[in-house]
DNA sequence: TGCCGTACCTTAACGCCGTTAAGTTCCTTA
DNA sequence: TAAGGAACTTAACGGCGTTAAGGTACGGCA
């Protein structure tokens, strides 16, 4: 009776091919490169296949999204076990979102810098379940964690988090959508404002 | 033999009509929703008609794009104008932008928010020249202005001021591409983010 | 006055795109 | 062995940006 396992690997397989080709695409050439039509020529098979493993392009893109932000997850989480000092911690955290955001920026451009239409993602899209929105917990945690060591004076955690979201929000997404602007030292900008920021709240 | 000039007027004419037609549908369905064939019915003419007079929709978009930010220019610069006080200055800039941006969120989001393939702007696409930007050259002076009358300790200007940027850009971006977010009072946020900021080159 | 050039606009088409409806193939199960 | 269903394909729809080629009306000149 191993037939219906069976089958659900290959699906599974499948399904995985479709988005390893399509990941591929999506890093080399972003979004709007990507077609339903390259993808399926990618795999051999033909564009209405995808459609059974994937409601839209939008579903498929977003998957792989999710995917990767697991992995910022995980950054985040080591750094918060290994680091004991809150500022420090804090400070980690920030400049690892923003490391993260400048080495996967196709990922980063459509989970943080697109506006969705509600066409795109119905009700079901909350921030609750999407990785792009958990991310945004550790970064609370740390704040909460600042706060209740006295290294931050008594501010409101969460408008001093999305505040510092705020702030490394911008130095990624401006380096990524502006990489001809003439810049000072990348790193140089992003510590002054990700300093600057903490600062503030000391 | 006015005829010449009958005809540049009613050229430009048409290419203000072009230009109305789609700043109309951007400003209420944003860039993607555009198209020049929407376009050419409002106006009822060709869509073709449309590339005697923009060489693409890049090209036309971006110069929507640009009349609106010589709006923001002009606050700017009665900013500059009217408040001496180096701080309340820089401060009032920071906040005429992050409203700007929200006022317009289609504009904002394709100059600022949009990577651009060097396919659509070759290279003749520079800083320099764009109200974008040359918006940056008024935040610059803001901050040379607060160094000057030592407000600000001895920064170097051109980091703060990238720096700075990174901050508003971050709260206007973020709250355009995630309104459902569940922030908390929206001027609270922006001013903490900016009002942070400042502390931290204080 | 009648012709010509040209400036302006349109028609038709190309090659993309996301997506869907309908059809086919082939394995499994009864 | 026949039926049923899962997996996949073919063909098409309606959209898109853009271009090549064709038509038309009008001002300037003979």
């Amino acid at each position: 009776m191993g037939v219906k396992e069976r089958r659900e690997r290959e699906k599974e397989a499948l399904r995985r091919e479709i988005l390893d080709a399509a990941s591929e695409l999506f890093v080399e050439e972003g979004y709007q490169s990507v077609s339903m039509r390259k993808i399926a020529e990618k795999i051999e098979y033909s564009p209405t296949t995808i459609y059974l493993y994937f409601r839209n392009k939008a579903e498929l893109i977003a998957t792989i999204c999710d995917e990767t932000f697991q992995e910022m997850i995980g950054i985040h989480e080591q750094i918060n076990a290994h680091e004991p000092d809150p500022l420090a911690r804090l400070r980690k955290g920030l400049r690892a979102y923003v490391d993260f955001g400048l080495a996967h920026p196709s990922h980063y451009i459509l989970t943080f810098m697109t506006p969705f239409s509600d066409d795109d993602f119905p009700e079901e899209y909350v921030y609750e379940s999407s990785s792009g929105g958990r991310s945004f917990d550790t970064l609370r945690s740390s704040v909460r964690y600042c706060v209740e060591h006295r290294v931050f004076r008594d501010v409101d955690v969460e408008v001093t988090s999305q505040a510092l979201w705020a702030v490394i929000h911008g130095v990624t997404s401006l380096l990524i959508a502006h990489p001809q602007f003439p810049w000072a030292d990348r790193d140089t900008v992003v510590d002054t404002a990700i300093d600057a920021a903490i600062a503030g709240f000391r």
